[in-house]
DNA sequence: CTGAAAGCGCTTACAG
DNA sequence: CTGAAAGCGCTTACAG
């Protein structure tokens, strides 16, 4: 099969080539019958138009980036990154805007900058997830200027979109929901420092008590479980008659303890981020629903806004308290 | 910032654009001090190559893409997309490729053929996986002249590669083994017929039994449970001591339903795939695994092998038997 | 070993 | 409303 080009339509369609050019990129000032001529022909011939000669020749270059940090860390349980592709994915393939996606971590960031690779592939905005306060990257946002939007992330730099669930007020919620219902010693077993997220639902939770127990488990679920046989070991687990914890992984951590240790029935349960595990342990797991598929589609409309309007948004989505077997929180 | 092109080194380093694009391309022909001289200016200037000239300008395209299909329609709970994206970007990673990724689905693939979407993309192989028979695209690739390896598929084009776990010999000795263990009566829990994995894995079940007992569930959880609650009700259910299903999804479905029925304990229950959740269901599921990592590997190596070499390879990964605590097999 | 020049497939002022 | 021509940033024979 030979490549068609926007040569070969012309020539069947006894036009110029900028002609075909107009049509195709929807200009007004062409005439029905020139339309309809090239249209044809394109159909006839298979043409479809070169994304590469695109994007070099013509100033507004039309690529939106998806860039993922550390999916190959990440846990095989967590559909997290594979909603947010899926989700971006989605939306921008309504629009005219094109979607490619990357995956990085912290040797590709030292390698190259996030300008240098933005330069490269030619991209006019950005969606970004999963980075760390220490990655070369996050550092690189306080001084970025291509449109993008973050996600699940605090930046200095106002010009750096945000998406999220209201952390904050999500923790507060459910800690005040876990006080209501009588809970009297709450732990809060948080990630690692170095996620903004952690900082939030931290706070959140400080917030609606007044003596705060905090543990970190690194967002890693034998962590998480390694830690509550410690605590038992050292007589102090008893202290407690819930654990919140900052993620759903660390949750089932905790679980899988409290399970081997005979205490599941003796100390509630709360994760956080629904993820699909959530519901299919045994009790299936109080926690907080961030919709992700929501956040990326959000994400999408934002960067596209910031392009075409130069407009940054930080935009809180919606989330939900679940109450499920592990705790009763209602 | 203003972009920084070929044209700026070669001003920097006082050489033509050409020996500059030598240098870039590990030309032989060049002297150790222009090398180095260009480095330099490139290193000073933080020029990285523009793809998009690239691959325009050279014969030798370089970038492979990912194709998934239906991947929105997926159920949360299933890694394996995202295991394939990561091991194929992993890969990818250290050779010269440029990896990308695209979603598609029926709509898309009625609108453009993989042909003119590979124009469109200056694609110089393809990964594809998650056809149906009845795709658009499945049937293209029986005269498709451009390297692909499909993952999980049959196709009868010998030129397509093709990657996977021997799906027949898995589901032979699955059922070998419970037979060997004294199960009587196995009801084999099939997917949908439109993908050819479907049928692979019958067969290998057919050949290990005398009365095969054949049931469908489309791949789908809930499909599965209302499926062991209706051949309870007709009184069916009890003929069988143990059901093989043909994904790990569609056995959390009867899981389900047998807990349900509390006969959880009377009939045991075996999967296929070992996704994420079969380890966390209660009682855990015993599966067959397949090592979708290692899947996502090969197929980016023989994509690869296919575009340098011409060579076509039908590679077979290793499978495992898994025994946890839904049925015994060893 | 190095450089001048054509060309990859498109877009976009500009002229008419 | 349409076309000729320059240019996007690179690669690659070809000449020297």
């Amino acid at each position: 099969m030979k490549k068609i080009t926007i040569r070969d339509v012309a020539k069947l369609a006894e036009v110029s080539v900028s002609s075909v050019s107009h049509v195709f990129n929807d200009y007004e000032d062409i005439s029905e019958e020139t339309k309809k001529r090239v249209r044809d022909a394109a159909k006839e011939l298979g043409y479809i138009p070169n994304s590469a000669a695109r994007s070099l020749s013509s100033k507004q270059k039309k690529t939106i980036a998806l860039i993922l940090n550390d999916i190959d860390a990440i846990v095989r349980g967590v559909a997290m990154p594979l909603e947010i592709i899926s989700g971006v994915s989605e939306y921008l393939d309504n629009t005219t805007y094109e979607f490619v996606f990357y995956s990085t971590n912290l040797k590709k960031q030292k390698e190259k900058t996030l300008r240098q690779f933005c330069n490269e592939h030619n991209i006019s905005g950005v969606i970004i997830q999963g980075l760390r306060t220490t990655d070369p990257y996050y550092k690189e946002l306080n001084e970025f200027d291509l449109p993008v939007v973050a996600i699940d992330l605090h930046v200095a730099n106002e010009k750096v979109g945000t998406v999220s669930i209201d952390n904050e007020k999500a923790s507060y919620e459910m800690t005040k929901a876990l006080v209501r219902k009588g809970f009297k010693n709450i732990l809060f077993l948080n990630g690692d420092s170095k996620a903004t997220v952690s900082h939030v639902r931290e706070k959140g939770y400080r917030k609606a008590v007044k003596n705060p127990k905090i543990a970190y488990a690194d967002y890693n679920e034998s962590t998480a479980f390694d830690l509550i046989i410690d605590l038992f070991e050292k007589k102090e687990l008893g202290t407690y008659d819930v654990i919140f914890a900052a993620s759903d992984l660390m949750a089932i951590g905790c679980l899988k303890a409290l399970k081997e240790l005979g205490l599941i029935n003796q100390i509630a349960l709360v994760g956080f981020d629904d993820i699909t595990l959530a519901s299919y342990t045994t009790p299936t797991l109080t926690t907080v629903r961030q919709d992700v598929m929501t956040i990326a589609k959000v994400a999408a409309k934002n960067v596209i806004k910031h392009i075409e309007t130069g407009k940054v948004a930080h935009t809180l989505v919606a989330f939900e308290l679940i109450e499920r077997q592990s705790a009763k929180i209602f």
